[in-house]
DNA sequence: TCCTTGCGTTGGAGCGCTCTAATCCGCCTA
DNA sequence: TAGGCGGATTAGAGCGCTCCAACGCAAGGA
């Protein structure tokens, strides 16, 4: 038993295809009894539109497609949501799709989307080249957590030179001087925080100290053990970064806060496990997944043709791997 | 400029669009002078098929709908990343939906994915009723973490009975004997977990305590705190409730290994992290994703119609949060 | 009475592609 | 030289839907 269409249930009410189409529309020139008798045939027949079929005709689409760099950080998880509460909000269907962190996956995720014909797409903490994202841009584009001077792509971004700065403050006024940048490297948005730390450090007049790193957990716990001279704060590249800078220094017989206090990036679920309770800046990831959703809307129904750069401001949240510095 | 289409591609090659489209689906029977001029022509215009017409067309699908209940959980995120790279190996795409955790968003979600026409439907750890699943059903279904006797779905899980016993055998061997389950409630896969619990205790002699819980860290720590009499092991609905429980525990003062041993459940990558280092039951996620994408394209070529029931078998992963009891 | 008006409804073209059947053409065989 | 063959190519219909122009019809105005 195949499939009904909408010729099927035109048949069943004793009317025409293209009445059937304004019911599914919703139209309001269709007679009240025209209506209830085809949403009757359609419910008897478990009729449900062809979504393909549709934007085929319509020439117009009401899909998203979203390609999340790394399903595993669950950093975009939350942006999702915020990106998928409001898409069906607006009557947008979301088509998700992976990346993998590698700028070849990216590039060939990219292209599975574009061949959906989506009205907009959403590409989170992307690594491909800009080149790649112009190619493919025919189409609303909005990039969250990668900043890009094209024009014809939107962007939202945490402000992370502010973020930062709230960590260094923070660490700072409870008597830290010696405040370690563990970064993220060639990551997305990983410049931003660095200079923010950097700027905060000298107004302070405390000197930088920057460690190499990734946003990975590995990366956090190499870089402690990689330090030779003292301090007695990190501030880690995220939060994954900073469960890695925590492991480290429990293997090195330092206890946080007592010894060393350790902030993180983003505020990710992980990091409100009591288990780990980490002080970390808060990114309002759903806030960014509503605003990206926004954002790609406003341009797919032609409301909007400049470029919007959207920032968000983070904010300092404290848990329990912060505290006052040893008194030497 | 509007995308360009295969007629375009067809007149600037000097062909006809029928020929065109043999050579953007591989087909031998073209000459290799047409060939290449086609897809020089294609390239030098940026042509990309347009896969809903294409599958308008063909009437067949190269997507396959994955329904994941809670994108917030890692497990999840790994058994996606096995079935796509199975899926896009074999020639399919990945349409992602999520669901939320609540049986009225999965059934949105499931209609979402249906509109699509996808060739085969995976639903990751569903909790929608069984009505809703048939009433989608007119393409292969596949049921991941969670068991049905439909015998129209097939369905991938782990044998969850063998892995409580694995740990319970584990903890056996170390010494314990008051080994308390906190259970999954009625998530996926809650009750052979619990089955498999209480049958192990029964085979050593010893006598079930079961708590209630559910898969989430808060559920885990409420239930270690409603616990009142001695016991010395935990064996935690899952990962991410076994980290409740470690937290619970550091608050009442006991030491773990010392005081008490955990045990989680799935061997995510917060299990493997090194501050928490938990002893945990593995599920080969990756290959559950991949026995889920094999299952549904193998029922997508009409190579199979009887159900496939696939179990994986769970293992034992020994970290740093089991040990021998304290010997009283 | 006829003509207009406007709402409700419909036929038909066409979206970008696939698929079947037909056509073309060079070459081998009788 | 005619006939047959088979591989390469193409015309045309059609997938399920939307959209436009046109149509029928009852009510109102002249």
């Amino acid at each position: 038993m195949a499939r009904p269409t909408m010729e099927d249930v035109a048949a069943r009410a004793g009317v025409s295809r293209a009445l059937v189409s304004l019911v599914m529309r919703g139209s309001p020139k269709v007679s009240a009894a025209r209506r209830t008798a085809v949403l009757e045939a359609a419910a008897e027949l478990g009729y449900s539109p062809h979504a393909m079929a549709r934007s085929l005709a319509s020439r117009t689409s009401h899909v998203l497609g979203v390609m999340v760099s790394d399903l595993h950080n669950p950093f975009w998880a939350e942006v999702v949501d915020g990106l998928d509460g409001h898409a069906r909000a607006a009557g947008f269907e979301l088509v998700i799709n992976t990346g993998g962190r590698s700028p070849s996956r990216e590039q060939q995720a990219l292209r599975s989307l574009t061949s959906f014909r989506p009205a907009g797409i959403a590409l989170l903490g992307p690594v491909v080249a800009s080149s790649a994202i112009t190619a493919a841009a025919d189409v609303p584009l909005v990039l969250v957590s990668r900043s890009s001077r094209l024009s014809i792509v939107d962007t939202v971004n945490d402000d992370g030179r502010a973020g930062s700065a709230l960590a260094v403050d923070h660490l700072v006024a409870l008597g830290h001087r010696e405040i370690v940048h563990i970064d993220g490297g060639s990551g997305s948005q990983a410049a931003p925080r660095r200079a923010g730390y950097q700027v905060a450090m000298a107004r302070h007049g405390l000197t930088p100290r920057v460690a190499r790193g990734e946003y990975t957990e590995a990366a956090g716990a190499a870089a402690v053990r990689s330090l030779r001279s003292p301090f007695t704060a990190v501030l880690a590249a995220n939060d994954l970064n900073a469960v890695g800078v925590l492991s480290a220094l429990a293997e090195a017989g330092l206890r946080v806060p007592e010894d060393v206090s350790v902030v993180g990036y983003d505020n990710t679920w992980l990091a409100g496990l009591r288990h780990i309770g980490l002080t970390t800046i808060d990114q309002p990831r759903e806030e960014m997944g509503r605003l990206a959703a926004t954002a790609l809307i406003s341009r797919v129904r032609g409301e909007r043709t400049a470029a919007a750069r959207l920032v968000v401001q983070p904010t300092l949240v404290v848990r329990a791997t912060t505290g006052p510095p040893r008194t030497q």
